[in-house]
DNA sequence: GTCGTTACCGACCGGTCAGTCGGTCGGTTA
DNA sequence: TAACCGACCGACTGACCGGTCGGTAACGAC
């Protein structure tokens, strides 16, 4: 059983949860220490009790998400069936997810500029350790399995990926309705494209 | 036939060719009015000549560029053969630009963020009547004309601006070699999927 | 050539933000 | 209860950045 948490860990914790919401409202930039130590209820100076730098929190802050995403994650992977029933169930619950802490996941890919050298490797590490190797790990059993044509697997994990941050913008949201109606129309695509097989003009 | 530019012209179409390579490489609140000052071989107050603020500068930019993607991938809106043949002749329009070229598309992705109201707008539009709404009026044809299964053509659309990000990726454009190979991978994904048709474990 | 206009200069301003530092306070230990 | 220590405070600093403005140089019109 772990421990009682220390008032400092409990202090951590508070100032790195308000810091995840902040950061999906705005990039690296909009957000300042000062922000983040008012919503924490804590100043300044003992925000920075705690965190080395504004880039320490930061990467603080993306290292706890992506260590949950991985666990999560990971029940897919581990998951028995066909490669396309753990797939849907990795994207089923990526889908079911808050709004914040899906969209935490991406965050790296749009601040990731902000960061450079060791700091910059740990958030993309972490960031494929988390989803694209997962997902490249269950294609790569497809591809082995004869289910999926044969392929690059790491290439494919990235595609998927980009077609499930498709369908969690506003308008495919809206339009698409329903969590199972995104997952269907992910999977579809990935499975078996937009083509009727027919290849000439109707018209 | 055009009449000569005149100095003002020549200096801002300058400014706004070093914008394009420093903004590429840096994110909008990366780059400074005077680091863009020095690349254009100008001084601040010279460029605050010529552009009313940074935010129109980048706006000014951005059009610019949407205005030459706009031409140049309705060409392959407007050309005749299959939906398939139109969407490979746009894709490898795109492939074929160089770098800088290619990357300025989707800036605004990146940098949205840091406008609001009518700016934004415009900049959303701009980018939206370039690319997206041109690959959904070839996608909606493919659809009319049976060679498309029924879907949404515009999440669709934005589903194959999606799996084209992925291949221009540096591992990506290591992995899959010529642009070729990029086309053949985002096409073959797109119209047929990874499927074999084949369901169960092999092994 | 002179005159007006436009392009351009560069020092400066106001504001913002990450990070600092001397000090206070409350709990723990001896 | 005295000594100590970690948590926290908040005013401050120095660097940076977008934007301004009074002035100068180049250029075309007549």
């Amino acid at each position: 059983m772990l421990t009682k948490p220390t008032r400092s860990e409990i202090t951590a914790a508070r100032i790195i949860a308000v810091a995840k919401s902040l950061f999906v409202a705005g990039n690296y930039s909009d957000v300042t220490t000062d922000m983040i130590a008012k919503a924490a209820e804590i100043t300044k100076g003992g925000l920075y009790h705690h965190f080395a730098s504004k880039e320490d929190l930061y990467v603080a802050m993306m290292l706890d998400d992506f260590d949950d995403k991985r666990r999560l994650f990971h029940e897919a992977v581990a998951a028995s069936g066909t490669c396309r029933d753990r797939l849907t169930r990795l994207t089923r619950d990526y889908l079911e997810l808050p709004y914040q802490e899906r969209e935490l996941t991406h965050l790296v890919r749009r601040d990731i500029n902000a960061f450079s050298g060791s700091k910059r490797d740990r958030l993309i590490g972490a960031y494929q350790r988390a989803l694209p190797e997962q997902i490249e790990a269950i294609i790569s059993d497809g591809i082995r399995d004869g289910e999926l044509a044969a392929g690059n697997a790491r290439v494919l994990a990235w595609s998927f990926v980009a077609l499930v941050e498709v369908v969690i913008g506003q308008y495919a949201e809206e339009t698409l309705g329903s969590p199972e109606a995104q997952l269907d129309h992910v999977l579809d695509l990935f499975f078996n494209g937009v083509s009727t097989g027919a290849t000439g003009h109707a018209s």
